[in-house]
DNA sequence: AGGTTCAGTTAGAGGCTATCACGACGAGGT
DNA sequence: ACCTCGTCGTGATAGCCTCTAACTGAACCT
């Protein structure tokens, strides 16, 4: 029998493989997008032939969900090691933070902020994932000062918190974690999916001054 | 001879079973997203077999083109009738005029916005509908009351304002038209996608107040 | 040593895009 | 009235794809 915490060698072996699929997953999607995913593609390249992936995954969409589940993590563990290692709940670094991961890999960002596909429905821990990092807005939002007098939509969102799950941040910190993800996401969307190119001004520009905008009443 | 101007039967057939052809298409993509598009299934609907649809569309990516197409004419057309026949380049109706567009028909508004296939690149005359598109939203910032004192992106933006295509809007209002542009679609990309679901506020709400911020200052 | 579990195989059903060669029919010219 | 030719639609076919089912062989456990 095998002790609780080791791991026999076909459990290993079978880790790897899942992984290795999962890598050649990852460079199909950077390359040509999900819709382009082909397990058959994948066993070639692993030097399997088709049905043998299904041993590793029920079908297509269980590896997508899986994918989609490792870019919510990816992005997670991204903002908690710049609000471990850098200076706090900072909006601004996680801002530029945000950036940086979406670029490294355009596809990626749209795994999770994409085209949904009607049918789908993204299983119950993703959306702790999202609400995770949520809570790292609202840490940050949490930090700033407050605005003026309370708008109409700080009223608003005070009646309808649930979202924040019991965070303590003010109504303002709730309305400035919105804005500053439907901001964000705004022009990084447009940006990686190239709707920018060929206008000529600077992405990075047009993102600085939204961020500073938005962090400075 | 048929004289040019008159459209002969044959011709008027065939435009009609290519309109039939994008009907159905538009259906299968509203309910099911681009991806499941299926040239087969078309053809099923419309009694005719497989191939008999070669005869219309050289093949899936024309007919996707061509629904890409359509999209952004809706979309100038709509905010040319706004502007034609309300009170001239109003930024709020325009706002709320993409809205209403938008939430008419998600799908259609991904086919614009949505992730981008990596390959694919759009046909020179959808970006000349899209700079249509941005003329209006120009004008619209045009009569906007200047703010203040030019940014540090308005500066930037002025020495790139090549995309504006020789329109004479001040660089305030090139700058406040970008970020009309990613603030709307950053709202509505995320609210279409079903990320606001669940969370409990109204994401009407949440669009005005970001509009009226936009307008504000 | 023997039974069980599991990885990987081939075969095959059923879907898709796309091409090709063929029949059938209507429109136009003579 | 006839004949020709362009065009529409067909079935057959190739080559992808996902996914299931039955089978082989090896590793593992007792």
């Amino acid at each position: 029998m095998t002790e609780p915490g080791t791991t026999t060698p076909r459990e290993r072996y079978r880790a790897q493989v899942r992984a290795e699929i999962k890598e050649r997953a990852r460079e199909q999607i950077a390359t040509a997008g999900a819709s382009a995913l082909s397990l058959n593609a994948i066993a070639k390249q692993l030097g399997m032939s088709g049905p043998a992936l299904y041993r590793y995954f029920t079908g297509r969409d269980e590896l997508i969900t899986e994918l989609i589940r490792d870019a919510y993590r990816s992005l997670a563990d991204t903002f908690g090691t710049v609000v471990r290692s850098g200076s706090g709940a900072d909006l601004a670094a996680l801002a530029h933070a945000l950036r940086d991961w979406a670029l490294a890999d355009p596809q990626r960002y749209f795994l999770i902020y994409g085209t949904p596909v009607p049918g789908y429905h993204a299983p119950d821990d993703t959306t702790a994932i999202a609400s995770e990092i949520m809570t790292f807005l609202l840490d940050a939002c949490a930090e700033l000062p407050a605005a003026a007098a309370p708008s109409a939509f700080d009223r608003h969102v005070e009646e309808h918190r649930r979202w924040a799950d019991g965070h303590p941040a003010p109504p303002a910190a709730l309305h400035r974690a919105l804005s500053f993800w439907t901001r964000m996401h705004g022009i990084l969307s447009l940006e990686l999916a190239g709707h920018f190119t060929g206008m000529g001004f600077d992405a990075a520009q047009l993102f600085t001054a939204e961020l500073d905008d938005l962090l400075a009443p």
